[in-house]
DNA sequence: TACGTATGTAATATATTTTTGACATTATGT
DNA sequence: ACATAATGTCAAAAATATATTACATACGTA
């Protein structure tokens, strides 16, 4: 696959700003604690599902949440 | 994971306005055919990054091309 | 008819995401 | 000092996404 951008996160921010742990998203969601700290830590692009997933747990936009930089640009 | 929505998509509709091939898309994006086929058959939810990329090649955003569709919603 | 293009299916292989479990560290409270 | 909660690391397994190849069908057109 094409690498025209890098993805990036707040998912520490969204969490932090509703006082959730990661242990307790990773219930809300129904995913492993694993995958939330693998995520936040930006470790490999999740599932378009779990983006949406997490995006309604936030009450936000995926786009609000995730980003994709396109190289070369600033 | 939670099974809160059902994943849905336009790409075909994006494509058409387009103007191009699946054939075509697979090569701007640099996934296989079968990974476009699929897509658009809505056979599983791709990864976050290559959404990012569909909604870039189609100069549009990842939740106009998918939508996440709550159950028991209407 | 024959050729090329577009879409589709199916099977198998490879890559990536996600899970599981065990353990370490730091901070807070008793 | 001890307990507990939160974050983190690591390795291996399981699940899912993506690639590859081969083949089928339909359509337009020379």
């Amino acid at each position: 696959m094409n690498e025209l951008g890098e993805l990036s996160n707040q998912l520490s921010v969204f969490r932090a700003k509703k006082g959730y742990s990661q242990a307790e998203v990773a219930k809300r969601i129904g995913v492993s604690r694993q995958t939330i700290i693998s995520l936040e830590k930006n470790k490999y692009s999740p599932s378009l599902k779990l983006a949406f997933e997490l995006a309604y747990l936030f009450d936000t936009g995926i786009e609000d949440i995730f980003q994709y930089n396109l190289k070369g640009e600033d």
